[in-house]
RNA sequence: GUGGCCGUAGCUCAAGGGCAGAGCACCAGACUGUGGCUCUGGGGGUUGCGGGUUCAAGUCCCGUCGGCCACCCCA
């Protein structure tokens, strides 16, 4: 068999795992904060919500999805998207009655098929955000908020949110026709990619990357003077409700997303940090998504994060993020002087860790025999401030950072009396190696 | 799905037809029953995998898998 994780996926590994805790601490945080509430759905759904959902025309639904059939000859894909199946979960529990509109957040795992590259792998993590059952602006410039301020919570500076709206059933319809106009006379001179989608995604046009066409694009119409009035007074209320809580953001036109259920607001953030798999976030409404899967007209707003790129960013921005915190206390056993004595010692230091974990330390005791320097190696290595060696006599506690040592028992007497487990020997011990190498810890069990 | 570059020890990399190596890391020991520094010793490899050329293949050729980067598209 082959030992490797399957391609485009990997090991979140211990030496990682303090990272993801810290990021994902601070974005829940900041979500509670906002008056968001998690939801989890199951990481895989009926492949209609997605091909109804995101649209049969989009990559992730054409050619993106890991799709199977269950025992049972039902069609089911790994979750592709995070905005659908939350839906889905809305509508499925009539999540309104609770009153509106839902405010809901969610880290979890999205796949898709697709060729790994920089920043994109075939399963990422996004955090993401949804308000469902509001219409108005608001509801948009908090969510599109709430993005920016966690990534300014992560420690990013100058976050800048691309804005654009990409209208409604009423206004697209014009756009898309002005725009076919517009390109026609140049359909000879456009790039392969960009003849195709001139009448499967003429939206795409204006982000071609492609210097000539580029220059085409430019003279293009754009979006914002065709939007009808009500889209018109949604985008200036959007805007109007950013520059009021401070959020930095730019209209930018060639903000166009690529999944079907995105009416107005779209909005995306970049970075220049991490290759050319550039979006740290991209958002959006989606007035039509309820319909689509068969619900009741619902409006809703919300953006997906991608994790992955998140870090990646703070990584290359040379942002600190923490780390593993060192144990406190790291118990050694001194050499025996018989086999007998060895595995009373052994016992005994698995006994103290034991309660002075209760006291509140965060204590490692070694379950490997060895000597007594390879285990100080080891402590060392594990970064233990403190150090018990258990023998037969001294039980000293070492500093490991000033190699100071003081012997917490008052006689071998004591010392001996802690080997048979006599438990005010044992209790007065704890007490003394807690206030120690916690000062201000309790000394009492916790429970 | 397309293209470019690349796969040698846990990591970073040498060896470019002729004995598979170094540094770091790891393990043991010495210097004190006690870590970092230093010293000594040790374990580790079907050179991604499969085939071909050759007296001889990490080395050349083909295929395949994987990684990186870019396109497409996205988070």
């Amino acid at each position: 068999m082959e030992l490797r994780a399957p391609r485009g996926m990997q090991d979140i590994l211990p030496g990682q795992t303090a990272r993801w805790e810290h990021v994902e601490g601070v974005l829940r945080d900041l979500a509670r904060r906002y008056g968001y509430r998690e939801i989890r759905t199951p990481v895989v759904e009926h492949t209609e919500v997605f091909q109804r959902g995101v649209g049969e025309g989009t990559d992730i639904v054409e050619k993106e999805m890991y799709t199977f059939l269950d025992r049972g000859g039902r069609s089911l894909s790994l979750r592709a998207e995070g905005t659908a199946p939350v839906m889905r979960a809305f509508l499925e529990h009539n999540l309104g009655a609770a009153g509106l509109p839902l405010r809901a957040y969610y880290i979890c795992p999205i796949f898709r098929y697709d060729r790994p590259q920089a920043g994109r792998y075939r399963q990422h993590t996004q955090f993401g955000a949804e308000v469902i059952g509001s219409a108005g602006p608001a509801a948009d410039a908090e969510v599109l908020g709430l993005a920016v301020r966690g990534l300014e919570a992560l420690g990013l500076e100058g976050v800048e949110l691309h804005l654009n709206s990409v209208g409604d059933a009423v206004c697209r319809p014009q756009y898309l026709a002005a725009l076919r106009e517009y390109f026609r006379p140049y359909l000879g001179e456009l790039c392969d990619d960009c003849r195709r989608r001139f009448e499967t995604a003429p939206l795409r046009l204006l982000d071609c990357k492609h210097e000539h066409d580029r220059r085409i694009a430019a003279g293009a119409p754009r979006m914002p003077a065709f939007l009808c009035d009500p889209c018109r007074e949604h985008f200036d209320g959007v805007q109007e409700h950013l520059a009021a809580a401070g959020i930095a953001y730019r209209v930018d036109p060639g903000i166009v997303r690529g999944l079907d259920y995105y009416t107005r607001t779209a909005a995306e953030v970049f970075s220049g940090k991490i290759g050319a798999q550039n979006a740290m976030f991209g958002g959006g409404r989606y007035d039509g998504l309820a319909e689509q899967l068969g619900g009741r007209p619902t409006p809703g707003v919300g953006f997906g994060m991608g994790l992955e790129r998140v870090l990646l960013v703070l990584e290359q921005t040379g942002i600190a993020v923490p780390g593993d915190p060192p144990p406190d206390l790291f118990i050694a056993t001194a050499p025996a002087q018989n086999p007998e004595q060895a595995r009373r010692l052994g016992a005994r230091a698995h006994a103290l860790a034991d309660g002075l974990r209760r006291a509140g330390l965060s204590v490692h005791a070694d379950v490997m025999p060895r000597s007594l320097t390879a285990q100080m190696r080891y402590a060392n290595r594990l970064g233990a401030r403190f150090v018990w060696i258990l023998d037969a006599a001294r039980l000293p506690l070492r500093d490991m950072g000033t190699k100071e040592e003081v012997a917490l028992a008052a006689s071998p007497a004591d010392a001996e009396a802690l080997e048979r487990g006599d438990p005010s020997a044992v209790e007065r011990l704890q007490r003394m190696v807690t206030a120690r190498v916690r000062p201000g810890a309790p000394g009492k069990e916790r429970g």
